[in-house]
DNA sequence: ACAAAAGTGTTAGGCCTACACCCATGA
DNA sequence: TCATGGGTGTAGGCCTAACACTTTTGT
């Protein structure tokens, strides 16, 4: 490991950290996976101990091949939770002078969307945890700005990129889809609109589970169909709502 | 001035720039600014000498209050342009591990749109040069795949909100718009339909300049109305194309 | 038995697209 | 005089938005 003081520039230089935005849905409700700080090793990377935070941290000049791959290191290592590199969206960079009381620090942020039912089992429960986007706690540093830019900029994508393959299980229905939507976009719609729309994209299909079902109450399951659904997420889609 | 290896940190860091996509619009194509490299002063900036570049520098940890003041900053140095912060928006972090060949070097970028008419005399001439969009010289550093990712940054920007203001002079003919609308998105429309949709959103009027039009050869002039163009900036629309 | 959840189809209106002709200028 | 550029209106199609009733389960 690097010893103390070891790197010298001719002028001064920020420090770099990538930051990660994880959205999960339980069905209910769009959640995000923020960590409790305090467990770092390091005294230099010490600030705002026992806080809730954005899991995120340092790029490694020597070994990051990008901030992306930052983000996805910092991840693993803060909540266990393995992500690809390209799981990973930029939503843009935090730069202000005093966002960070130790010393000039600029972030690039990056959200990312999980199977809750997937990764729940994945993540160490003690230092992370999955909060309900309306019910966050006050966060470190300024992560609550950078989780609302994250929050409007995964509304924004929504409308150009079929999304729910990333955020439901294999398995869901209709409604828990539109709920989904309705979350993220924070809108309601009518039932009827919603089905015949997304029965345009032919991205459904439904799943039978051998009982049949009797009446109307319990919802029909879907899965998507991946070959479309691929099509689609490449191409783009014109989604108006 | 900081004396040669002055700052040291107990990790390395890397160094922090913002670049700078200037576009303009000359009445018939999209133009971007770019500069020459090798004026530097500081023999620690040189690299790529002679060759064409987008204007950018280093950050200054100690004074830039953002990365976008940087990038401000930076633009007025290098080719004596002078645009406000929030003429800038962030297009995107670059940090590849290898990009600059010096030292860990990571970039943001950002794009700007300006009024030809009105920047050209301000320009330096020298070091910086208006080239046409379908015309880019090879680039240092990777400002190619900057300047290609920036262009795909407006082309969805445009969407929704309305562009023009920015690059058109105060006076200016539906023909004109309808070419940078076909030139940014690099489609073609139809005369009529483009006329209307334009005049739906009310942010047009017809300027007289007391010489009665006499055929229909002559187009019109118009300019915005800037109350209607601010508040559909603000409130965003929905361009459909 | 009543409230809540989920499924289903139709109609009207608005927006997008395609399309043709006239006039004036400049070569 | 002929080619070019610019202005103008309409009809059809598609997508969106609004809307009600039935079934069943859980309380």
């Amino acid at each position: 490991m690097a010893k103390k003081g070891q790197y010298t520039y001719e002028y001064p230089h920020p420090a770099v950290t990538a930051d990660c935005v994880v959205f999960g849905y339980d069905g209910k409700e769009l959640k995000v996976l923020l960590i409790k700080r305090g467990a770092e090793k390091e005294a230099s990377t010490r600030a705002y101990v026992g806080q809730w935070a954005l899991p995120g941290g340092f790029l490694d000049v020597e070994t990051d091949k990008t901030v992306a791959h930052t983000a996805a290191r910092e991840l693993k290592e803060e909540t266990g939770l393995k992500l690809s590199v390209k799981d990973f969206k930029e939503v843009g960079t935090f730069s202000d002078i005093k966002r960070d009381p130790r010393e000039r620090v600029i972030t690039v942020a990056h959200y990312a969307l999980v199977k809750l039912t997937d990764v729940r089992a994945d993540t160490d429960a003690d230092n992370a945890g999955w909060f309900s986007w309306s019910d966050i706690p006050n966060l470190a540093f300024d992560h609550d700005k950078i989780l609302r830019v994250a929050f409007s900029r995964l509304k924004q994508d929504i409308h150009f990129e079929p999304v729910g393959f990333e955020l439901l299980p294999e398995v869901f229905t209709l409604p828990q889809l539109q709920n989904l939507y309705e979350s993220i976009l924070e809108v309601k719609f009518d039932r009827r609109n919603f089905a015949n729309k997304m029965k345009h994209f032919e991205i459904l299909s439904e799943v039978q589970d051998g009982t049949p079902r009797k009446g109307t109450r319990t919802p029909i399951k879907y899965r998507f169909q991946k070959d479309n659904y691929e099509r689609l997420k490449r191409n783009g889609f014109q989604l108006e709502f």
